[in-house]
DNA sequence: TGCCAGGATATTGGATCCAATCTATCACCC
DNA sequence: GGGTGATAGATTGGATCCAATATCCTGGCA
């Protein structure tokens, strides 16, 4: 058996369909720690890895170099790689980013949605109505975001947007796995689409803040708890 | 003679006190492109680079690695990398960037800012004044502003805002480069420092978006003219 | 004369091999 | 019996080698 059970079945589920191999390893490996299939902590051995991917070590090698870089793994020279530890303080840091980075990236996007994103986002609070599984849950929920701040014109601001939302992502489904539910904010997402609608920016910046904080709040009381006891 | 006159000499001087070589060339390199003493769209060819740094192609392939994951370098497959180009609509994302990080990470660090931080801010701008070589008031001034932001207790924000006031810095010194001159802002950073010094974080946040976005303002401007004509 | 095809060349991507270093274990000394 | 040092094993870091791909030049043809 590989490292990892999920990691292989990722693996043998993913397309090879870019265009070196760096590319589907790194790509991979990112989706595997993001959802969780590969669990915070867990070491990254370059040769393991390899194997599981059908490739040799260098790709690898060059996959983890990038996840460093991106804070998805940690290195220690002549140690190795592990995945990125979870923590209250870590949650808090990537939720004060979102906070400075959505509101931003919102108010430079609003006078440029059109009639159609705003119809898609609500179709996507729609989705998220009556959907269960947090993995998809976390997918419309990053559509839904990313929707509205998708005429920013900006790509690096959104690029880094993205990222954390879906670092925060990765800190819900790992609440999800310990509580077995998730926190909805329905409510919040509806009274920002609206406020969206009516093109009142400071409203749907200050509604996209608290939204923000108050799901790094509650990220962080859970993991605070945790690291208490 | 190597590929690139500065590089060498940055080699040269470069303390290889890092634990592996592939930490050397990537802050090396790193340090190269930020300084300006790369050219933005330079290639950078695996071999020379290796040759320069005297070290294989090894280190090298992952220190590119790297800096494209910090967007300082852009990769084409089976084309190489070259060190990202510097555009007026680039320019004004790291502009909104900072705007969305800086008043974020100052107003979590005013509360813990420490008599001896503020003593040490004043002590900065007062280094610039008399300051003319671009590079070290570079230096100064980021200095400054990290000062400012250092009890924020939010390691990854305070690093995305580093590397953000880094990557500025580096237009900045394109267009000093290109103008003779550096457009100075003391007296921002004096009213910022009164601010932070009464304990008034609304001010304070206010002053530091408006410095950053004045300095955005006067790059796009400059870049804008430039690629216009 | 301009355009397309094909091959030569340069450069990167990937695999394998060797060296450096970290960790764990075990013996030995205090 | 506990702690320290040496040694062996495992794992990563770095170098070299080979394959794949892009670019560029040249020659033929319309």
């Amino acid at each position: 058996m590989a490292v990892n059970d999920g990691l292989a079945r990722l693996v043998a589920r993913a397309q090879p369909r870019h265009r070196t191999t760096t590319e589907f390893v790194e790509a991979t490996l990112r989706e595997a720690i993001l959802s969780g299939v590969i669990a915070p902590g867990t070491p990254l051995r370059q040769e393991d890895l390899a194997e599981t991917f059908g490739v040799s070590r260098m790709p690898v090698r060059e996959a983890l170099r990038q996840l460093e870089a991106r804070a998805l793994a940690e290195f220690h020279p002549h140690r190795g790689a592990v995945v990125a530890e979870i923590s209250a303080a870590d949650g808090a840091d990537i939720g004060a980013i979102r906070m400075a980075l959505e509101p931003m990236a919102l108010r430079l996007s609003l006078p440029g949605l059109t009639a159609a994103d705003l119809d898609q986002a609500e179709e996507l609070i729609a989705e998220m109505d009556g959907e269960a599984d947090p993995g998809r849950m976390g997918e419309l929920n990053r559509r839904f975001h990313m929707t509205l701040y998708a005429r920013a014109g900006r790509p690096r601001l959104l690029a880094l947007a993205e990222q954390h939302l879906l670092a925060a992502d990765r800190y819900l489904r790992f609440q999800f796995a310990a509580l077995g539910y998730l926190p909805r904010s329905q409510d919040e997402h509806r009274a920002l689409l609206a406020a969206c609608r009516a093109g009142d920016a400071d409203a749907a910046c200050r509604l996209v803040e608290e939204h923000v904080g108050q799901a790094a709040e509650q990220l962080t009381a859970f993991l605070g708890a945790r690291e208490a006891g």
